[in-house]
DNA sequence: GATCGCATGTAAGTGGTTACATGATTTA
DNA sequence: TAAATCATGTAACCACTTACATGCGATC
């Protein structure tokens, strides 16, 4: 079964936008999906290659002096079918790894303050996340106005906007919560293990 | 040789709540840490190793006929005060992959029905996942009233439920914005790519 | 009689980052 | 004069997953 190589239509989507070279397309990922997103030249520039070799991109050279020649890398028709019909299936869902709440889970064996410093620090990072989607749409509505692509992009904004605010009041409603209970902990103890013998709910 | 990091803290924290086989430890993982965490047998059993190497865990061998013998491992001292030290830690954040605003924001290239398709396959899941953490958080106050641990583990499932609520409302949100497109899309133009040439604001 | 649960583990592969090498040009 | 920007690329490493090997006993 062959897995689905992400990057590789990262890449092809970022091609779509138009012919680019490898730095140009770390950059315009950095800025245009860079909220959601991120790619190293260890994966671009091979990935390129690839793609050039599978036929979805061909590769001119612009000669340049005194730095490395540019390579710019066009999409082909079959590059773009590629594109689209990934485009269409279906996304998984993954669990992934959430940190915050692993340290968390585990919280209550030692003092409650080290939990809500733990939450304080996580809301400020979201607080100034929030205020960067701000920023982002405005200059997105202003400078991209009748653009077709733009309620898709203001879409992947609001995904963060609305993501922040419901970590924001989670982090404020578990603080309360946490707040709430008095100071003599940190002394591991002999416990049940949560979650086992679940007779058939969780997962 | 492996070296692992967060997995490492992971395999620690469960060994905090007692004794334990890595077959344990992995079923304890998904039952308890299943829905923002997981761990392949393949990390598991040479980190149980390392442990045991730095002096983080000692095992003891169950003798068993018919089947592998049981390696049981216990927390040592020092494997305690590591994983307390690393809980107090801080939580780097990271902008990890989101699929679907990936495939969201090259959407505008093809036809609109194919981005709501994609919402509303999204959408279910939440749906879904929403009410799998009702479910939970039922089951984890009626077994484990009265655990000092209960507080801590409730805010891990109250993140899933505050996350999945706030991607139904930005589902229906998009939704409803993209379903006011007009029908004629999906023809490739020549475009700026946006994101670019962004004084400062992002990144 | 098939498959699940118990129980161990490893080898190979995947998808990814980091650090490095090179070096001219522009900006602070 | 230090640094960032432009521009290419690779080798080494890292964390992690998947598939496999083994095999008994219980359940469907």
């Amino acid at each position: 079964m062959p897995r689905v190589i992400k990057s590789k239509y990262a890449v092809l989507g970022i091609l779509s936008l138009g012919p680019m070279s490898g730095y140009e397309i770390k950059k315009t990922i950095e800025g245009s999906l860079g909220n959601f997103w991120s790619e190293s030249y260890g994966q671009i520039y091979p990935i390129l290659r690839s793609l050039v070799a599978e036929g979805l991109a061909t590769s001119r050279t612009e000669e340049q002096t005194g730095r490395p020649n540019r390579h710019v890398y066009t999409l082909t028709d079959t590059g773009r079918g590629t594109l689209v019909q990934w485009l269409a299936e279906p996304v998984e869902y993954d669990v992934g790894r959430v940190e915050i709440l692993l340290k968390l889970f585990f919280g209550w064996q030692l003092p409650v303050e080290d939990s809500l410093t733990k939450l304080r620090e996580f809301r400020t990072v979201y607080e100034g996340l929030g205020s960067k989607y701000e920023g982002i749409e405005q200059w997105l509505k202003s400078t991209q106005a009748g653009h077709p692509g733009l309620p898709y992009w203001l879409a992947t904004v609001s995904y963060g906007q609305h993501l922040s605010r419901a970590l924001l009041a989670w982090c404020d409603e578990t603080a309360s919560i946490l707040g709430a209970i008095e100071g003599d902990q940190g002394h591991p103890a002999e416990v049940a293990t949560p979650g086992r013998k679940n007779n058939g709910r969780d997962d």
